[in-house]
DNA sequence: AATTCGTGGTG
DNA sequence: TCACCAAGAAT
């Protein structure tokens, strides 16, 4: 049964977090991915644009997405003085468009505030729009190389199973997984961050949440959920509502809003199975537009998902159309 | 503290 | 098939 290593650690203790740590760090250096915005050249300004593409959403998806993004807009001063409408529609469908609109929010305020540089400090960072605690925490820590307690979905999944033989860590993040990180997190700088970043990485292709391959991971046999027998979970997950929703509705609008090259009648994205397209649509409009008025969703919900757009920021009214602001 | 906020791949 | 899941933040 292994302590926490909260306040001060046994011998035995500290001999294993020092195998855990050179372990897990040279797994990392053999079999971490190789990701443009870890690369050498990289920019404080590129790892910030990942981290914030990277909230709630796949590497996979967000590759493509980050190398245009960075090309187009290789500063927070670029992004800063562009067009709204250009912002949403190069974030794709990346999904929460919101994080889109605060990002050019984050590059604004980096420019009015910091010079166009951005902060290395997790307080400058954390004041930021669209910057929380986590990824405040991992611009200063990766993009700077400050020591940072850095606590994300991998991290928090690999510390329950690794050190408190838990099959997945509670929905909410606790007091007590905040402390346990601290005392884990090595002294000297260079060393948590390569601490942060393997066990992420850890995290993300080997300890992951539905089928961890245990077979291939560093770690194994010093590793408390394995010890205890693989528990199941304790609480069950709770899913996130789709079908039906707001949400869905969202979506749709705003894949009709990317895709037009001009404002839409309000119309036709609340009517009810409207089929009559618009004369001389495009056919770049007439998909996701079609895919919108199939919804099986109350007129009502659809009027409130395109108020909530605008009232978000995200839509813009024009008459009785709306589109992409900016 | 519990909800809300997109999108698409997958076990 | 269909919940679950993915480098969270804001309220």
């Amino acid at each position: 049964m292994p302590s926490p290593h909260i306040a001060d650690p046994s011998p035995q203790d500290a001999q294993r977090l020092a195998q855990i740590r050179d372990r897990i760090a040279a797994w990392y250096a053999s079999d971490g991915r190789d990701l443009p915005w870890r690369c050498p050249e990289r920019t404080p300004w590129g790892v910030l644009v990942s981290e914030i593409m990277l909230q709630q959403t796949p590497v996979v998806r967000v590759l493509p997405r980050w190398l245009d993004w960075m090309r187009r807009w290789p500063s927070p001063a670029d992004l800063a003085e562009a067009p709204t409408a250009d912002v949403l529609r190069a974030w794709d469908r990346l999904g929460y468009p919101r994080r889109a609109l605060r990002l050019q929010a984050a590059a604004q305020a980096i420019v009015a505030d910091h010079g166009g540089r951005v902060p290395r400090e997790h307080d400058q960072l954390l004041a930021l729009p669209g910057i929380g605690s986590y990824t405040a925490a991992a611009v200063s820590a990766f993009a700077f190389g400050e020591r940072q307690c850095v606590i994300d979905t991998n991290i928090r999944r690999v510390h329950a199973r690794l050190f408190s033989g838990k099959g997945l860590p509670s929905r909410s993040l606790t007091a007590a997984e905040t402390r346990l990180a601290r005392s884990l997190l090595p002294e000297q700088r260079a060393a948590s961050v390569v601490w942060n970043q393997s066990v992420m990485e850890l995290g993300a292709l080997i300890c992951t949440a539905r089928s961890p391959r245990c077979d291939q991971c560093p770690v194994q046999d010093l590793c408390a959920w394995i010890a205890a027998g693989r528990p199941e979970p304790e609480e069950a997950p709770r899913g996130q509502s789709w079908k039906g929703t707001d949400r869905q509705v969202r979506g749709a609008v705003m894949a009709v809003l990317r895709a037009a090259d001009q404002p839409v009648p309000e119309s036709w994205l609340t009517r009810d199975r409207q089929v009559t397209l618009p004369r001389g649509a495009s056919a770049d409009l007439a998909r996701p537009l079609e895919a919108l008025l199939t919804l099986e969703s109350p007129v009502e919900q659809r009027q409130r998902a395109v108020d909530g757009l605008v009232s978000d920021g995200l839509a813009h009214r024009r008459g009785d159309r709306i589109a992409l602001p900016g």
